[in-house]
DNA sequence: CGCTATTTGAGGTGCGTACCTCACGTAAAG
DNA sequence: CTTTACGTGAGGTACGCACCTCAAATAGCG
């Protein structure tokens, strides 16, 4: 016999369909001995959910919110895009997503968007801030209204988040610098590191991770302390343009944040060594021009579109109670060389 | 107004559900022009079908097949496992996967198995098998009887599959180069080039993009002729061994295929230099392990998983009609070091 | 024991599409 | 003019589940 439906579920726990319906969604008025008469029965007849069916009749289209900062980099250019995408992508599923931006480094813009999102009709929040007290509250809140939330790209350890989506920051670290140390074999020398601030997590825990594998593994190479850029192009002409002068045995960088436009027009405009390793973070028009043109050695990313859909992903599975495949939502960290670049998509097909 | 449904297609065209069905499903019996009429106005008001809806309304389940070499290597076992996995968790979305082993090298057996899968009724195929005339035409006789094909791992670019699931072997044969080229900085020497067989494609295609690559930019090292190990230990140690012996000035080592189980044992009983690099295909425990110990400098590989469900969504999306995201399928061309390995599962959530 | 509060059952409707049957035209072929 | 085939319309059922209502059964309590 094929797959059990809720009608077999019901004859096999002995109960009536609305009673089954009433454990499946989790609604109250059901004594625990009859909930756990239905799971066993779960158990036994093997029944799973038929989730196509089950969105049908609810009939309800989930609305998704990506909160981003609201800086101008191409990184978040292309998150953007990426969930306009995937939006339209997956209408035909019952699922819209769209982002909201709030004043990066504010937390009070990100604790208000939270609360208006809460009080809207939203499904499922994907948050990009950096860990505050107040943000960690705005989420507990978020998420006593029984709205589900992840963390995105930039985690929030502490906060009740449902789940974290992206790349662990150490790991991306360590992997910079085992790059750079086997690109740099030969001779002793100096790294710099270049951020757009220390002030974030994701900075620190990839400096972590960067200097334990450079320490451990590569100490004929050391690394300056960090740069900080704030993005600004003035300002990192002049940290960074220092710091190139100051460092006669370069031989490689680290740009360790998402936004390296600021950095790498400096470097350019400085004219590197060739035989100077630069890895860079996140994979953009520009860095692809970086590595296409050699003034980048590599670049360290994550696969934007399925950050988002693992996130969306996520998010859906929260809001319909329904199981979902963990080994798909692990982000891996990509090093990207000339040799392996994505191709560039050509123009869609329609079908 | 919501999302306008196939009455409200219909509607607009001026046409009956009827006729609405029978062009949104292919079905015969309808004038040229009234097509035109119902596709005009599914751009006018922006229908798009209901794809949840469609599923449940065709009770169909869709069965596919993945068609495998019969070898017993851990990189097909990982297939065998994720198509496993993919099949459960893709239960309650009606679709089921199943693998079924072929003798490798052997284009009868292919073909025999694609006919029985042909008059079975298989909703499509993914198969993994080298280009023969035989099985192109074996293919073109399956799609023919209007079951979808994807080639899997192993493309056939002349055989009639509906699409190829798997990396560009040049690019990652160039990948390699560059890893090679760019580890060895320092001083000349040589680089052994180790395959199961030079007679597959993928071997001449990541042989071919290996060579470009070191000979335009690393000149400074020299490749060797392709080592064959037809997967056979003792052949394996008599050829490599020998080879291993030979080369004084070696530098790197390059094991082309997924199946270097042999080859690696070779080297560890040889004891390599440390400072030589050796880089594999595919993340298995062996190469997981060759990472941890430093045996292997880089592993180049393909999320299993990912291929997987690619090659489902591929053949779930002809097999319905549907659209696809096409950036969504893209395979990528992953470079592991003992950094960014991705961590192993613990025991799966029950949730 | 009766009374109230809680738990359970029975039955129905609707989600948007696929797929089926039957009947009614209309135009081409004989 | 009749036959035939084809194009189209009308209407229905089913898919598996969510969600609703109302009544009936049961448990808990004094």
């Amino acid at each position: 016999m094929s797959k059990p439906t809720t009608r077999d579920l019901a004859a096999a726990a002995g109960v009536s369909l609305a009673t089954v319906d009433r454990v499946l969604n989790g609604r109250d008025g059901v004594r625990q001995k009859t909930v756990d008469k239905v799971n066993d029965a779960i158990r036994d007849i093997g029944f799973v959910r038929d989730q196509t069916a089950a969105t049908l009749a609810r009939k309800r289209f989930y609305d998704f919110v990506f909160v981003l900062p609201d800086r101008q980099d191409e990184f978040l250019s292309l998150i953007v895009e990426a969930v306009d995408e995937a939006s339209s992508a997956l209408r035909h599923e019952r699922v819209s997503a769209r982002t909201v931006r709030v004043a990066a480094n504010d937390p009070l813009s990100v604790v208000q968007t939270l609360e208006g999102l809460a009080r809207d009709k939203v499904d499922g929040v994907a948050v990009m801030a950096p860990e505050t007290p107040q943000t960690r509250d705005a989420i507990q809140r978020v998420k006593d209204r029984g709205i589900s939330v992840v963390t995105f790209v930039a985690d929030q350890p502490n906060a009740a988040r449902d789940r974290y989506i992206g790349i662990n920051d150490a790991d991306a670290g360590r992997t910079a610098a085992t790059l750079i140390g086997r690109f740099c074999r030969a001779s002793p020398g100096a790294v710099l590191v270049v951020a757009e601030t220390i002030q974030s997590r994701d900075s620190l825990d990839r400096r972590h991770g960067f200097d334990e594998v450079l320490q451990a593994d590569f100490p004929h190479l050391h690394a300056s302390p960090t740069i900080e850029t704030y993005a600004d192009p003035l300002r990192t002409e002049r940290v960074l343009g220092n710091a190139l002068a100051a460092t006669p045995d370069l031989r490689a960088i680290y740009l360790m944040s998402s936004a390296s436009a600021a950095a790498l027009g400096c470097l350019k405009s400085h004219g590197i060594d060739r035989e100077c390793v630069v890895i860079a973070h996140e994979l953009t028009a520009l860095t692809r021009q970086g590595l296409i043109t050699g003034q980048l050695g590599a670049v360290i990313t994550q696969d934007i579109g399925h950050l988002v859909r693992s996130a969306l992903r996520v998010l859906r599975a929260k809001a319909e109670n329904a199981p979902m495949v963990e080994s798909q939502e692990r982000i891996r960290i990509e090093i990207l060389l000339q040799a392996n670049l994505p191709r560039i998509d050509t123009a869609p097909e329609t079908n």
